[in-house]
DNA sequence: ATAAATACTTGAATATTATACGAATAATGA
DNA sequence: TCATTATTCGTATAATATTCAAGTATTTAT
């Protein structure tokens, strides 16, 4: 057993995909030349990445927060810098720079909500949040584009 | 010219796309066969799909936004229903059951703020919805576990 | 503890698929 | 209109995925 599972989900996550042009040709009915010339092309232009969409609950991933962020009033005013930060993460699904109430929105995927709590004890305390509201996922009917 | 961008496009927000084997062998160090055994299994217990992940800004989906909604009192109590056919459109990113003052959280993609003020209008109409929240997203750092 | 069943690993052979190339056609711009 | 650039697409080739079969490891039941 070599445990090659959890490699596959963390490079999946991110990319180590490509598309199936044999597969769209047959698809729109043209060319697989002339499909593989309009991928390259969009991939300049367009794509960041191909990469899989997991059903999070068979990942140890189930448990799915948005949250809402308050900056300290030193932070309010280039909230980027702590946003990239934020973004690093593995687990951070999206990291956003949004208007209203607070500035961050946050969405990020845990095992449970134990799991959650000792992740959000520590980013208050390492991003020096000054309000956080956190919005739970009951239930998920889609991500990523994807229905689930 | 035959237009094919916007058809690869919408084939590749939901899928026509396929680990690369080879490139991941090669990465971890073990052979391709092996990479292929773990990859099927781990298809038929976790992975939904594969898929591009773009620069929304580059295809006309760079007005973000999230959403929150109270539904009307006649339809809190099942909110799944709405829920899935609002799932359904090609704009919505996710659809999510939330804790908290708000049923539903919805995120989309637009080309602007007009498109979007059309599609809210619609919705509160066709879904009957009693409250809602935008939170415009001003920045996206990171979208799909990808950094942009 | 042991045997049987099941799951995983892997190399060799084959089938599929992507890519490179070149020629033809279409679109763009001056 | 003519020159330039972009797109289409068939053929040939290179790369890659998949099948198969055999061996090894792990799990399960007794």
């Amino acid at each position: 057993m070599k445990d090659i599972k959890p490699k596959l989900i963390s490079l999946f996550k991110k990319g180590y995909c490509t598309p199936q042009i044999a597969r769209i040709a047959k698809k729109i009915k043209e060319p697989s030349t002339t499909i593989h010339y309009n991928i390259k092309k969009l991939e300049e232009e367009a794509i960041k990445t191909y990469k899989a969409v997991f059903d999070y609950n068979q990942i140890g991933e189930g448990h799915c927060t948005f949250l809402l962020v308050n900056l300290k009033e030193e932070k309010y005013g280039q909230p980027e810098e702590i946003a990239e930060e934020i973004a690093k993460s593995e687990r951070i699904e999206s990291v956003d720079i949004v208007t209203g109430e607070y500035e961050l929105l946050i969405k990020l995927r845990s095992e449970d909500i134990d799991d959650y709590y000792a992740w959000i004890k520590e980013a208050i305390k390492k991003y020096n949040f000054a309000k956080t509201i956190s919005l739970t996922s009951l239930k998920q009917l889609k991500t990523e584009f994807v229905e689930i």
